[in-house]
RNA sequence: GGUUCCGUGGCCGAGUGGCUAGGCAGUGCUCUGCAAAAGCAUCUACAUCAGUUCGAAUCUGAUCGGAACCUCCA
């Protein structure tokens, strides 16, 4: 990486892109919000884990020793933060009437297997909060030491106030606690444990019936949501470390809560770039499981779906939302998907072609442009939109010189073919899905016969057959394409 | 009500003071037995009003409209 063009990103914290500069290069420290795995992920999450896995990408290949750490919730996380109500396992372990552990097991299996598809990256280490309850509890004692935290009925709360009074709880996400006192008189009534409506729970007495739930010195009771990801991102990247990663939604509270727990415990401001996703949306409002509006992995790819004409593949999704900046929302609609679609196509044809191109002596073309603008762009917050248009200018390019209306030179040629192999596949992710022809030797051998066949029919001028053979194979769903001298064919589903 | 942000051409989506974003669709052309695909070229823009400036999509103010968060959600 050169000092000329260096990384920016956009810091949630100060609001500014701000050159990259890591704490202890060539070590980067990545943390990344993980799922709460009581359910099946949706397609909003998985824009989210893709935002992250793209800039893991890009660190790596600019040459970082990236640890990236994303977790798994599996316990903890309560119906509602009013610090009340069930763990959201185990009510879904109630209803589908397992194990809590199974419920985890399960959504988990089912998490890995959806960002798989998508072509994510897994994360260094990606620990659960149920493995380090010792290491939970340890912080909670060290915020208590700090007059942080008080104790209720064997639960422990995060004082706010108290904190407020040496530090800011707010400074991530802009909010001025005094400016929330009035909600402080209805949030307190009703016998609530908290001395101040901000307080939240660092640890959560648990009543008889609760299935998971470990011995503390507060008692039997389970951590705190909040409160895992201050303890796994202290144990595997320290106390401070470069980057943490997550959705737009969880910038308040939880965000704002990790802050604050790592404050109060060792004193230290835990994060140096936070960075935030924004939201997927359906018809210009957030996709949730709650509002039902959300999509599952599967039910795009079929299309099985009362919103969807038809199914998209992972990699049409990738790129589509690759295409808009991270730190935008996306709207979900038929016609942005088929345009991805054919986007996607383009852009891999082009790859293709480039890779099939022949040198000349001399080069007509600028390939220094292609390569800086495209890679300002990613260097320019991970602007991917921006640096797909340009290697969109680069496709236009590589046809000119296949159509030899330009040239290039076997140098220039090697360095275009590393920079597209770099960006497409290695930091953009995307897998060129269309090498199906492969899938089968015996039916390859077949469509040769029957190609054969056609072509000589064609050399016959005999194009009744010629169509015929077309027409009988497009009921099969394979479609033929002649070009100058030969023809392809393509089989779909 | 508070916090943060957005409003760009038929659609998606970049762009922070002057210079073509890009993709899809449309239109024209090339290729072609036909078809399809592909390639090339190209039209339509910056919510409204006022201001700053030689010059604004880009800065300031106001207005209208929308979103996320302030309860769990990536």
């Amino acid at each position: 990486m050169s000092v000329s063009n260096p990384l920016y990103i956009y810091n949630s914290l100060s609001r500014k892109k701000e050159v990259f500069e890591p704490l202890n290069p060539p070590f980067v420290g990545l943390y990344v919000c993980g799922p709460t795995v009581y359910s099946d992920v949706h397609l909003g999450n998985v824009r989210s884990f893709l935002t992250f896995d793209v800039v893991y990408r890009y660190l790596t290949y600019l040459g970082y020793n990236v640890r990236y750490v994303r977790n798994i919730t599996d316990v903890g996380h309560l119906i509602d933060d009013s610090d009340e109500g069930d763990d959201k396992i185990e009510k879904r372990a109630r209803l589908e009437k397992i194990e809590p552990m199974e419920i985890v097991q399960k959504y988990t299996n089912g998490f890995h297997d959806t960002v798989t598809q998508f072509n994510l990256i897994p994360p260094s280490i990606e620990p659960t909060a149920t493995g380090h309850i010792v290491e939970q509890i340890e912080m909670i004692q060290r915020i208590i030491k700090n007059g942080f935290a008080y104790e209720v009925n064997g639960s422990v709360y995060f004082d706010v106030k108290k904190y407020s009074e040496k530090h800011n709880y707010g400074e991530l996400s802009g909010r001025k606690i005094e400016d929330q006192l009035e909600q402080t008189r209805e949030s307190l009534e009703g016998g609530n444990e908290k001395k101040f409506f901000a307080d939240f729970a660092i640890w959560k007495n648990a009543s008889p019936e609760t299935i998971m739930k470990w011995d503390s010195p507060w008692g039997t009771g389970v951590p705190g949501w909040h409160l895992e990801c201050s303890v796994m991102s202290t144990k595997y990247l320290g106390q401070a470390f470069d980057i943490h990663g997550g959705g737009m939604d969880l910038k308040f509270p939880h965000h704002e809560c990790e802050i604050a727990q790592s404050v109060g415990a060792d004193g230290v401001n835990p994060v140096k770039y936070w960075m935030h996703g924004n939201m997927l949306t359906v018809n210009g409002t957030k996709m949730s499981k709650s509002l039902g509006n959300s999509f599952l992995p599967h039910e795009l790819i079929s299309g099985d779906h009362p919103l969807l004409d038809k199914g998209y593949t992972p990699m049409t999704v990738r790129f589509f939302f690759l295409q808009a900046n991270y730190k935008s929302t996306v709207d979900f609609s038929n016609e942005a998907l088929q345009a991805a679609e054919k986007g996607f196509n383009r852009l891999m044809a082009g790859v293709e072609t480039l890779n099939k191109l022949t040198p000349s002596e001399v080069s007509s073309v600028d390939v220094n442009a292609i390569i800086s603008k495209s890679t300002e762009s990613l260097n320019d917050d991970f602007n991917t939109p921006t640096t797909i248009a340009h290697l969109f200018d680069g496709v236009k390019t590589i046809n000119a010189i296949n159509d030899n209306k330009e040239t290039i030179n076997q140098s220039d040629l090697t360095s275009l073919q590393q920079h597209y192999k770099g960006f497409v596949f290695d930091i953009l992710g995307l897998v060129n899905e269309k090498d199906n022809s492969s899938d089968n030797e015996l039916s390859n051998e077949l469509m040769d016969i029957i190609i054969d066949l056609r072509n000589q029919s064609k050399e016959n001028k005999d194009w009744g057959t010629a169509d015929l053979i077309r027409d009988e194979l497009k009921k099969l769903n394979i479609s033929i394409k002649d070009t100058k001298d030969s023809s392809t064919w393509n089989y779909e589903k």
